[in-house]
DNA sequence: CATACGCGCTAAACCCTGTTAGCCCGAACG
DNA sequence: CGTTCGGGCTAACAGGGTTTAGCGCGTATG
């Protein structure tokens, strides 16, 4: 069944050529000087065996295995994480390597099990994700190794890494709604809190950008990033007779129960109430009105990363991709319900 | 950077005793016999030398590599896909082995050249996932692989098979409505086509399950399964004038756009509709009311894929996993409206 | 004519572990 | 006392490549 693959020696023999003559042939090294025709030869039988070079044995002697791996806290909870690995994926096959995945689940121990796993296989590069941005410590048995963190920053250390840029993020939300014409009445909808660090970064750049154009929030609800929380809260905060004109949701899953409040007080979107969001999940699409959201580049992320660990270049410190808007009807202007309303 | 890796044969010299006793030692044989005394000071040295066996000179010689390869037609755009490869992973891991991750865009071509990128890394053994259900038709250069189909069933050979038991959760669907006393006006929502072997299973299980109960679908209305076109189909079905009891979705995006019709038309659910889906996403959870959903166990599949991959069992043929019922708040009795209305 | 040199190639070591055949030695046995 | 036997261990090779050192030969050079 598992029919009999050639090896570089037979190749060798049927060439006429020695095993060193074959393997500087089929390694394509220049440094060592080969005729046309024994270099054409053994490529011909090679081709004709159909030799596979066998990757045990060249890994164990060059210690170079064309693999990496890509090791993350959290793999299932996060949907997005498939885009992570999408990307990541898609670049490591461009250029010919396979990609071992791997979870921590946050856990330490497994995490080290893991990571001594994958450099018994001998990887030759890690990736280490987490699924929020956060700063991260990196685990010890990865000092030394080729190493690009992803939406996380280590401290301190000089270690590549890549990060969504979440400030231009805020930004970008903020002017949209700058854009189409709104001073007054914007909130933001989510909690803040110290480890949320897309959210405080998403928030600075909301407010640069409404302190620009000579404004600021005018306000905020407090609530998880989650649907029910922002439903309670925003529900809440419209009975208690709050008339906001633009909210900017944390996440798409905030403005799913931003929407059902708003749908539930008989507000309009975005006649009513402006709504922008972050993530540009595929719930986005999804909502009526279709949500104008900041896209997180997931897939970016990933495929960047896989860049700068195979990458000759020396790539140090953090870089930051942008995050698209995509721009739906969530968004509207402001001037059809100040009019009617005062 | 790299400290040295200590090898077995430097063990071997530290304990005065030979490379062959050490590799026994090692690999925990019992057939060569070695004294205890010896034995312990193999395993003493072994830990002070924090030695870690090299894989890839075991692997050339022992054909194992502890590794397996998972590989679909899509990572990307299903979100489920991150629990199919949870569950493998955590399975993976639990047996010490390590996982491949490929996709291959559904290009035969990608296909054959990362299966055999994945052959020279000597994997023990694939699993072959499609996202969506249905017959697959497995690449030539894996014959004779140890392979496990995941949501698909390869026609005529006999490889083993792990997909969702999707009569039986029509079955169960149908009866959740059964159960809270619908019989009559029980509509299906999203189209029917040969290839979405998925719906024609969960159609047969619910025609079974209804006509075991006396009664049967009162009709249907069609639409693609995706939320836009559930809404415009449901609106347009409720303008005509139809007034359903119960919904059953064909999957909880179709419940979404399901839900955004009936809002609309003043329907409250369940009072009014009672709606049923299948797949369990996040997004049922996320709705309100929280939807009854017959949930896809993705993770399981990934775990069962990997536990007859590895498993001693010869297992042959298909395996079906039960997909349970997640009782929420969208299926309610039929009389208040019954009595109210007719 | 002897030496130096570059071209084209090879022998042999090396990477690290797994496995087979068999050695040495003490005890039991006839 | 010679032989058999089994426990405990080792020498040597296999696995399939990569890499270092250097060989033979023809030609240009002094």
């Amino acid at each position: 069944m598992t029919q009999h693959r050639a090896t570089l020696t037979e190749v060798a023999r049927r060439a006429g050529v020695s095993p060193t003559t074959a393997s500087f042939v089929m390694t394509g090294r220049t440094d060592m000087r080969i005729s046309v025709e024994t270099r054409d030869r053994v490529l011909r039988v090679a081709h004709e065996l159909n030799y596979r070079p066998n990757l045990m044995a060249r890994s164990l002697r060059s210690k170079v295995t064309q693999t990496i791996a890509l090791i993350s806290d959290t793999i299932a909870t996060e949907q997005y994480a498939g885009q992570i690995v999408y990307g990541s994926l898609a670049a490591a096959a461009e250029r010919r390597h396979l990609l071992f995945i791997g979870e921590t689940e946050g856990d330490p121990v497994l995490e080290e099990r893991l990571i001594n796993d994958l450099l018994d296989r001998q990887v030759d590069g890690f990736i280490y994700a987490t699924m929020y941005t956060r700063r991260a410590r990196v685990p010890r048995s990865l000092r030394g190794q080729r190493l690009v963190l992803l939406n996380c920053a280590a401290a301190g250390r000089e270690i590549p890494a890549v990060v969504p840029d979440e400030v231009g993020a805020g930004r970008t939300a903020a002017q949209a709604l700058i854009d189409a014409g709104h001073r007054e009445g914007i909130h933001l909808v989510g909690e803040r809190a110290p480890h949320l660090i897309a959210g405080n970064e998403r928030i600075q750049g909301i407010e640069a950008a409404l302190g620009a154009a000579g404004t600021s929030l005018a306000g905020s609800v407090d609530c998880a990033w989650w649907p029910e929380s922002a439903y309670e809260a925003t529900a809440g905060f419209l009975a208690a007779g709050h008339l906001p004109k633009a909210l900017i949701c944390m996440n798409d899953r905030v403005a799913l129960g931003v929407y059902q409040a708003l749908q539930e007080a008989g507000l309009g979107i975005p006649e009513d109430v402006s709504v922008v969001s972050f993530d540009d999940s595929d719930l986005a699409t999804w909502l009526r009105p279709q949500l104008t959201s900041v896209a997180l580049p997931h897939q970016w992320l990933g495929r960047r990363a896989v860049e700068i660990l195979l990458g000759e270049a020396e790539h140090r410190g953090v870089e930051r991709l942008p995050m698209p808007l995509r721009h739906r009807s969530s968004v509207g202007s402001p001037r059809g319900r100040s009019r009617g309303n005062g």
